[in-house]
DNA sequence: CGCATTTGACCCGCGC
DNA sequence: GCGCGGGTCAAATGCG
């Protein structure tokens, strides 16, 4: 087929939508015929070479109604045939007349470099309409999520107040009243923006303090064995009355904090693996050791947090060093914090929380989901993935920032202000992102945080995070906003000083019974690899041990 | 002295 | 029932 009937029916078919807009056929028009250019449709074919085609134009015309609709079908059959009535033309002009070959040739370019022209332009017209159409629907979406966003936090906020004010009169009646109570309401609406997706733990618990959430699954709600001292000791006061003088001496913001019932949100665990010689990664939160053990399998041990920045935050992690690259450190984040955080926070606060709604929030979100590979286009290229187990106990997302490619993304808008800032992805650049392939400034959310990973000055995980969080954050159904996410993942510095420039940042599926192959996206059942990386380092299981119990 | 960390003990679930 | 391992507690200790 010759090429510029291609073109021609190519045209035709970006402007078949567009009913009556024939800019094509127009322009032609312009360079063969200018008179009869406030015609349209077949009309202007029919003039075009009026002189020398007349026979089929004459037949066109009587094929071609012009009253009706345009179709598709015959319009594409009619621009071939035009234009091999133009091929036909400019032959025929040629080779008539010696003298005027030269100049006939060299208009002939030029006109075929005007249509060219016009036929770019065309489709450049085409495409911006196309890109404000999307964009319009783009908008429209983001609108709704938001609407519905609002209505679920507001809807929230009832829910726990409504809670809250459950547990005041239950605290009355035991003759103690809790200052938590009265500060929760508050404190978790303050969450809830914070953490733009309410966890589940907010949604299914009769209680509303995130305190609760803490609790280890261990901790069952009612105090079945007396003999069991420090059980007793550290909690449950709402349930088991008799426990308040026992919770005031041990301090209400514990005994708040030890309230707790079986919620299975608490398992929900976000996972970061990122290179620092520092013995914890600075995410902006003031965390306090309650704890160190040494986990099987990995001669260093693991170190147990929880956040200090407010009595009775639930959130706490566990940092540990993988057992093969021990300038890997993995921190391991659980809980939603119940305070405002500073800006430096956000992001993994945000992350978290997010995650555990991915993890925890139905099907949709669930391992299942990500099974099908076109949730990673993106990934046999751009050697980054995402990890997600959503198996119980412990869903678990593991964000592994130890290898990146791009040491150069430091580059990025400077964040907002304010804290509180919803880490909402706007615009389309998450799209941008998704569809595009890496992108080297990240498309951080306004709200969040200057980086305080790792050594100052440095670029940290907290974009990535960011990222990740906007992008989980963006879309309940995480699949453009998954693969949001893990792109931008690619584009974040790492967050030591780090030797490692030139590994892609990668997420694991991790899988119930340990299986972290770092190359893979695991189900969890038969750790199915959906998209593999074989030229990703093989990292040791150990170095994700959460995701298992 | 107050706060954070350390560290041994304890709790609990799970598998055998 | 027992042992193992993960997780937590809290007294002891360290530090500013
Ligand atoms: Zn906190």
């Amino acid at each position: 087929m010759d090429r510029k009937e291609m073109r021609i029916v190519d045209t035709g078919e970006f402007y078949r939508p567009n009913s009556g807009v024939l800019l094509p056929i127009r322009v032609n028009s312009d360079d063969m015929d200018l008179s009869n250019k406030e015609e349209r449709g077949s009309i202007e074919e029919i003039n075009f070479f009026s002189n020398r085609t007349s026979f089929r134009q004459a037949e066109k015309a009587g094929e071609v109604p012009e009253s009706s609709g345009r179709n598709p079908n015959l319009e594409s059959d009619r621009e071939g045939s035009k234009l091999i009535d133009l091929n036909a033309g400019l032959h025929l002009m040629a080779n008539s007349e010696n003298g005027q070959s030269l100049t006939n040739r060299w208009s002939t370019l030029d006109q075929n470099n005007r249509n060219e022209m016009a036929e770019l332009q065309a489709e450049l017209n085409r495409l911006n309409n196309e890109n404000q159409q999307l964009r319009g629907e783009l908008d429209r979406m983001v609108k709704n999520y938001s609407a519905l966003h609002m209505q679920f936090v507001s809807a929230m906020e009832q829910k726990n107040q409504q809670a809250s004010n459950k547990k005041e009169m239950i605290d009355d009646k035991n003759g103690v009243r809790s200052p938590e109570s009265i500060q929760e309401g508050n404190k978790i609406v303050e969450q809830q923006f914070l953490d733009l997706h309410p966890s589940i733990e907010e949604t299914t618990q009769s209680e509303n303090n995130a305190e609760e959430v803490v609790s280890s699954k261990k901790r069952k709600p009612v105090d079945e064995s007396p003999e069991r001292e420090r059980a007793s000791q550290t909690w449950e006061p709402s349930i088991n009355g008799n426990n308040n003088n026992k919770m005031l001496k041990q301090g209400m913001m514990k005994g708040v904090e030890e309230t707790s019932a079986m919620n299975p949100c608490r398992k929900a665990r976000v996972s970061v693996r990122a290179r620092s010689e520092a013995p914890m990664i600075s995410d902006g939160c003031q965390w306090r050791k309650y704890g160190q053990k040494m986990a099987k399998g990995n001669p260093c041990p693991r170190a147990y947090y929880r956040c200090t920045m407010a009595v009775g935050c639930p959130v706490r992690k566990q940092v540990q060093r993988c057992a093969e690259d021990r300038t890997i450190l993995v921190t391991t984040y659980e809980g939603n914090h119940n305070h405002p955080l500073p800006p430096a926070a956000t992001a993994m606060a945000s992350t978290t929380s997010a995650a555990a709604s991915m993890l925890l929030s139905g099907p949709t979100t669930s391992t299942d989901s990500l099974h099908s590979p076109q949730f990673f286009p993106f990934l046999p290229c751009q050697s980054s993935m995402a990890s997600l187990s959503a198996s119980a106990p412990f869903p678990t997302v593991t964000l592994d920032l130890t290898q990146n490619p791009n040491p150069l993304q430091f580059a990025r808008p400077a964040p907002l202000s304010s804290p509180f800032a919803l880490p909402l992805p706007t615009g389309p650049h998450i799209y941008n992102q998704t569809a595009y392939g890496p992108q080297k400034l990240p498309i951080l959310p306004s709200g969040l945080a200057p980086v305080q990973f790792g050594v100052p000055n440095q670029p940290s995980l907290t974009d990535t995070v960011s990222a990740a969080t906007a992008a989980i954050t963006a879309d309940p159904n995480f699949t453009a906003a998954l693969v949001a996410a893990i792109t931008s993942i690619m584009g974040t510095p790492k967050n030591n000083n780090g030797n490692n420039n030139n590994n892609n940042s990668t997420n694991n599926i991790t899988t119930p019974n340990n299986n972290n192959n770092h190359s893979n996206i695991n189900t969890n059942t038969n750790n199915t690899s959906i998209i593999g990386r074989p030229s990703s380092p093989q990292l040791p299981q150990s170095c994700t041990t959460f995701s298992t119990n």
